[in-house]
DNA sequence: CGACGATGTTTGTTATAACAAACAACAAAA
DNA sequence: TTTTGTTGTTTGTTATAACAAACATCGTCG
């Protein structure tokens, strides 16, 4: 005990600028929420606690304790034996989260549109805006994806209400895995309505109504079009490969 | 290893019933989360691991599982250096509770008041509303509230849709702690309007607005007398004792 | 007397080992 | 051939110990 003492004193006389380590499960729930968003997992795998332990190197107590984290947000399911097993998602689980979605992400929307916001925050989304239309003309589907829900949420971050952002932030992560792989053939389709353009300028006017709308209307279409790629047993699953 | 294998076998042989063993963090788990919702933590205390684990008689393993589920919940805040701390509760994230809870739990009445239900069901609710009124006028406030707690959940089980309902419960277990001391003041006062009764007619009616309209007004009724009672800091804290 | 620094204590983090239940593979008997 | 019992393996669960950072305590020096 002496020697830890010393060796830490040590340490402190040494090391000048101080580095906030960060948790090695926190690590390790990232990159696996990562992964999950990413849609690199497919669903069902069962995730083991070894195999990711030995995949990051660490033992099994930060990887046991991030995805402990994952099954208690309902972004794992816990199969047989308290397992985690990289969640399916049914037609009917699609439907639910569709509710839940636009309950969350409507009032949001009315809530942005209530408050009155700084110009760069309104240039700012703008401006991604332009970007998702030209990174569709070009077929850069990935990143995309990324601006598309930097916008999403950055409109909801302008409810200025933390705690809904959070929850949406939940129901996004839940349906992850399936809209990274369904989501990309889908946007290529939809040149006629940009619900996001209308929105956002909803917003802007303070129409509360029309800024709800627009949202429900874009989640409720690509709902409608991932729910007519369900196979017959109603899940979804990746088209092509 | 034999040993294992032949007591194994030999249990087996001896015990006919199998029980299912469920983990020991499983019940730290919820013996904690009934305690928040029952409000028997003072907010703001701090929860170690090392006398939480002296207290359920296990090591601190399975109750580092569960405060890490509590805390990915949102249900116990993170502190510094990863504590777990049973979260306060200000004035204006009573607000921010109250939007999204009106969003969730009014569209599940909504989703009720659109389906048809069992006879059972309705009686059953309509006996939980009626102990509710005795219940409240013979003071037995404790037990009101497990009543008043299930008679919500009841209706919202009715939409059909569990996903909601688990991220109705998840809100719940955020205001868990402050609305035990507030709430039994409160549900004497109104004699006037029964929004219960209210909810659950239109619910039987098929009448969504009028559901969806009685709960948000229950709800927001109940967050308003909250919302007087925070002192000048906008902390929420017990009135007397 | 007050401020600074050393030291013991508390507490979350991580690794490791032992355990138990479920699964898989294989051999033996009907 | 099919079924059943056995055995090895996999895997989540739990306890324990070592570790590191933050906190608290107290003595010493200015």
């Amino acid at each position: 005990m002496r020697d830890v003492a010393r060796r830490d004193t040590e340490r402190c006389m040494t090391a000048l600028k101080r580095i906030e380590r960060e948790p090695l499960w926190d690590l390790a729930h990232a990159q696996l929420r990562d992964a999950l968003l990413a849609g690199r997992f497919e669903p069902g795998t069962v995730l083991t606690l070894r195999s990711l332990a030995e995949s990051f190197g660490t033992s099994i107590t930060p990887v046991r304790d991030a995805v402990t984290r994952l099954v208690a947000q309902g972004v794992l399911q816990q199969g047989p034996r308290n397992s985690a097993i990289v969640p399916h998602l049914s037609r009917g689980e699609l439907s639910d989260l569709t509710v839940v979605r636009c309950a969350l992400e409507g009032r949001a929307s009315r809530e942005a549109a209530l408050r009155r916001h700084d110009d760069a925050t309104l240039r700012k989304l703008k401006e991604r805006l332009s970007t998702m239309q030209s990174l569709i003309a070009a077929r850069k589907l990935e990143s995309y994806l990324e601006h598309h829900r930097k916008f999403h949420f950055g409109i909801y971050a302008m409810s200025g209400i933390p705690l809904l952002v959070e929850t949406i932030e939940n129901m996004w992560l839940r349906c992850g895995p399936v809209l990274s792989f369904v989501i990309p053939e889908y946007v290529v389709l939809l040149k006629g309505w940009d619900h996001h353009t209308a929105a956002l300028k909803a917003i802007i006017a303070g129409d509360a109504d029309g800024a709800e709308r627009e949202i429900v209307a874009d989640i409720s279409e690509a709902a409608h079009y991932l729910a007519s790629l369900a196979d017959s047993t109603g899940q979804l699953r990746r088209p092509s490969g």
